[in-house]
DNA sequence: AAAGATTGAGCTTTCAATCTTG
DNA sequence: CAAGATTGAAAGCTCAATCTTT
C-alpha cells in the first residue's frame, strides 16, 4: 500500500478493472494511476502549501492572493469583475464574495468600469498595494522554493508544455 | 494583458522586479513566470473540475471521493485515521469533519484500529462501496477525458517524474 | 428577456482549543 | 504529559435564486 492519493477507481478490495463490470470505462493502467496519484496529490497539496505561508503573513489564501497581484498588474490597477473571475479562475459569485471580504480589509473598491455599460470593476487601494508589496517577496520565496528551486530550465519550460496541454480541457465552465 | 492567473509578484504598476526593492527575493523571470502561471491555473481549476463532476454525481467533493477510494483498496476496507488522512493529503481535523459527514451518509463507520492501542479507523460500509462502484466509471472517465486524453504514453511518464520532483517540498506540514 | 452582479443557505475547511487515553 | 482524535467558531466556497439595468 502505497502512500498515496486516492485512486479514480481504487484496485484491491474494491472498485477497479476486475472483471466484473460487463462493459466499464477505460480504467487507468499502472503507469497512468501513478501520474494520477502524482498529480493529484500536487493539486491537493501545492493550494494547502501556498495559503499556510500567506494565510501566516497576510491572513489570505492565495486565490485572494490572485486578485491583489493581478489587480496590481492592470492598468490603472482596476479589472471589470468578468475579466477578474477569468484571470483568477473562479465564479463571478466566488469573486463576489472575495471582493466583498478585500473590500472590507480596504485593500479594493468597487467602481464602475469605464467604457462597458453596467459593469463593475475592482480597484486595488494604496493599502491594497501596499499590502501585496509587503507580501510579495516572501510569497515569491516560498514559490522558489516549492517548486523553481527543484526544476532545471529545460524542466520549467516542459511544465509550461504540460499546462497549456491541461488546462483548455479543464477551465471552468461556470 | 494575458488571460492569466496571479503572478506572485506581478508586474506592470504593481509588485516585482522594478529596481526598487533594496534587498528583494530573486523574482520570477519570463519563463519561471510563465510556468507559474499555468501550473498555478491548473491546481485552481483542477480540483474545480473534479469536485464538478463528482458532485452532480455522487454529491461529494475529490476529497471525499479519495477517502472510499483509498478504504476500497485496503484490506478489510478499513485504514487507521492517521494513515488515511496521509493518504488523502488531508489534516486530521479535516479528515474527522469528513468522517463525520460521510458516517450521516452511511457510506463509512468509525472502529478501533487493530493492533494500535488506541487508534480509530475508518471502515468502508457496504453502501459506501456501492456508491463508489457506481460513481467510479464516470469519475474515471472524466480523469481520462480531462488529463490522459491529452498525454502521449512518454508525456505520462514524464508527468510522473514532475509530481515525484515536486511533491515533497509541498507535502503537509499540519 | 438577457447580461452583469449579488445574495443567502448549506456545506467544507482552517485554526486553535479541548477532550481522552496510556 | 504526549499522542490521537474531536470540537466549535470563523471564514471560504458552491449552488440556485434573485436583483438590476438595458
Amino acid at each position: 500500500m502505497p502512500s498515496s492519493q486516492a485512486a479514480p477507481g481504487a484496485r484491491g478490495a474494491g472498485v477497479g478493472p476486475g472483471g466484473a463490470e460487463p462493459e466499464g470505462p477505460r480504467w487507468l493502467d499502472a503507469a497512468e494511476m501513478e501520474a494520477w496519484l502524482g498529480l493529484l496529490g500536487l493539486v491537493v497539496e501545492l493550494p494547502q502549501a501556498l495559503d499556510r505561508q500567506l494565510r501566516a503573513e497576510a491572513g489570505i489564501g492565495h486565490v485572494y492572493y490572485s486578485v491583489l497581484a493581478v489587480l496590481s498588474a492592470a492598468p490603472q490597477r482596476r479589472v471589470a469583475l468578468q475579466q477578474l473571475a477569468v484571470d483568477t479562475g473562479t465564479s463571478l459569485s466566488r469573486l463576489s464574495h472575495a471582493i466583498d471580504a478585500l473590500e472590507a480589509k480596504g485593500w479594493v473598491a468597487r467602481r464602475p468600469a469605464e467604457g462597458k455599460r453596467r459593469q463593475v470593476a475592482a480597484v486595488l487601494t494604496q493599502e491594497g498595494l501596499a499590502t501585496l508589496q509587503r507580501v510579495a517577496p516572501g510569497h515569491v520565496a516560498e514559490v522558489r522554493r516549492l517548486v523553481f528551486d527543484r526544476l532545471s530550465p529545460d524542466e520549467v519550460r516542459l511544465l509550461t508544455a504540460f499546462t497549456r496541454k491541461l488546462r483548455p480541457s479543464v477551465a471552468s465552465a461556470g
